[in-house]
DNA sequence: GTCAATTACAAAATCGTTTTTGATTGTCGT
DNA sequence: ACGACAATCAAAAACGATTTTGTAATTGAC
């Protein structure tokens, strides 16, 4: 029994012909070891588990599958499986990580979605739990892959202010995110390196769980600061944005000019198609897989990388007429 | 020790009181019993797995995720855990299904995108392991939910013909699943219901995988059959047919009408706002749940069940210019 | 008051592995 | 020829729960 053990697993002490007729037999008998067995004995799992958290429905589209793909690369290629639990709600997340621990069903957690305080985050540290997250956080304690979400906002920002731009509105992913937070002090940065002033009431928050960028457009016409372009939180605000200038008797890319974020599969379909920034999902997956194996193996070390996020330019980010003094 | 399982798990044969300090010394020490002990005692796991297969990269969008939302809660509500896995490829579907059941890591398992002839069904009857699938087959011999593509098709094709369309091309999603088949049947029937002929070669395959609306449309248009209507076997073939109609000089929802499938949500923001048929992800995925759960409770009985795909019209199916006779 | 039944808890067996420890055999050097 | 050592394999312990079986105290019936 032990032997059948050792050597199925390959470890030594078992003779070569032994080792041969112990896998041919377990072969034959279609013997494979119980992982719960396995796990119990063992304690650790070979699991490393992804939440995906809310609003994590359709809206959402590609995000957490891209970085799925890349991460289950990543993780079985060195033995371990990749488990996707959701938190129906954000009161549930906790929920759910504790469950996970306490119940020692994982051996780390990755999760998405950060906010600036994030007390799963301060949960996780506080018990010494194997953790990696997409996105930063304030105080930046922990290891997280993320996108330059500065670098973004100010790519976005001195891009329409080269193209003329003297007014842009920013219609925000929710600020209940760190992210966004990130792409707004990038817009800012890129106003103040091209000279125009910073006013907040260019910005509105959209929703990630409904297309609230025609509604943001109206609010933000509304408002009187009729903006020139706007830097848009993602590319379904884009483009329901786009649905809301037309409302207004406005043509998308040519009397007011949009730049979204993510490059989802549409981007490139609608009319006038999006200028957005891509993000290769799949490598940001991998290098979550990496650097969670390396927590594994003991690199204690907190390991932060930021991805860049070039600009795709296609049609909607026309040059400016700035109005004032044309 | 004994007492104390039988406590937290709600058993007889433990006095209330005992019961109660149990539960509080339990709370306090922050104890759990641990998953996999658990697991490996009674032989249940408790987790159903839900088998997501390539591709199911970013561009199958929200079909995946919006079944997850609603199967999650339907098991979250009977006491089992989801686990979402991945098979990184068709060749590695069967292992991940071994994998799984083998070494007795759930309960039941779930998976969508059928072929005709799928081995992993075959497989999967042959060990008498519970599973459910979204989709069918042609034996159809298991449980399944399905969408009814067969009458979503027909819809299709009569809505078209009704608005005088003779020459109706269809851009079919990939043959190698069985649902596409089945929205081709649906086709047929709606051509013979509506007496115009059927012809083969008004249809085109397109990938999943990539955007392929466009090169369809070309190559559609080359074989000399001028459609002046397209059934498109999902919204994002429909987008980027769009796309292609331009290319040609053609308005897309004017020259030539539209209608795609699966509602996403840019669906309704595009130019012309796409018709296409929407099916409530969340309820679907919720009948998975209770199918799966009747199986474990012992009910052998197969299950299938179809539900409706209503049509959303909006402005991509445009009036049929019949160019024969006008 | 005696015996059976009930209640409440404790002890021991069990699930299927992995790991530790133990035992047997053979080889080699001196 | 003897002990040391290596190579193999077998036996037993351990992982942390649940379930079965056992036991003591209490209750109830006659």
């Amino acid at each position: 029994m032990s032997t059948v053990s050792r050597a199925l697993n390959g470890y030594g002490d078992v003779n070569a012909e032994t080792r041969r007729r112990v896998e041919i037999a377990a072969q034959k008998l279609g013997y494979r070891a119980s992982y719960t067995a396995s796990t119990l004995r063992r304690s650790q799992t070979n699991t490393i588990t992804f939440m995906v958290s809310k609003p994590w429905t359709k809206y959402v589209d590609s995000y957490f599958l891209g970085i799925l793909d890349g991460l289950e690369m990543a993780l079985s290629a060195n033995g371990f499986e990749l488990q996707v639990v959701m938190a129906r709600d954000f009161d549930l997340e906790l929920d759910v990580i504790r469950q996970i621990v306490e119940r020692k069903r994982s051996d780390a957690l990755i999760f998405a979605r950060t906010r600036p305080e994030d007390e799963r985050i301060d949960w996780l540290e506080q018990r010494g739990f194997p953790f990696v997250t997409v996105g930063r956080t304030l105080r930046n304690s922990h290891s997280f892959v993320d996108r330059d979400q500065v670098k973004l906002g100010r790519d976005a920002v001195r891009r329409l202010a080269a193209l003329g731009h003297k007014r842009i509105g920013h219609l925000t992913t929710p600020q209940r995110y760190m992210y966004t937070h990130l792409t707004m002090q990038g817009v800012r940065e890129g106003l103040e390196q091209t000279g125009l002033p910073y006013d907040p009431d260019l910005n509105v928050e959209c929703f990630l769980s409904r297309s609230t960028g025609a509604e943001a457009v109206t609010e933000l016409f509304m408002r009187g600061h009729k903006p020139t372009a706007l830097v848009c939180g993602n590319d379904l605000i884009a483009i329901s944005a786009m649905e809301g200038l037309r409302r207004l008797g406005l043509t998308p890319g040519q009397d007011v000019a949009l730049i979204g974020c993510d490059d989802i599969p549409v981007a490139a379909h609608v009319r006038p198609a999006l200028t957005t920034f891509n993000l290769d999902l799949e490598a940001l997956g991998i290098r979550l897989g990496r650097i969670v194996i390396a927590k594994l193996n003991g690199e204690s070390a907190q390991m932060q990388e930021l991805v860049p996020a070039p600009m795709i330019v296609r049609q909607s980010d026309c040059p400016g007429g700035d109005t004032d003094e044309a």
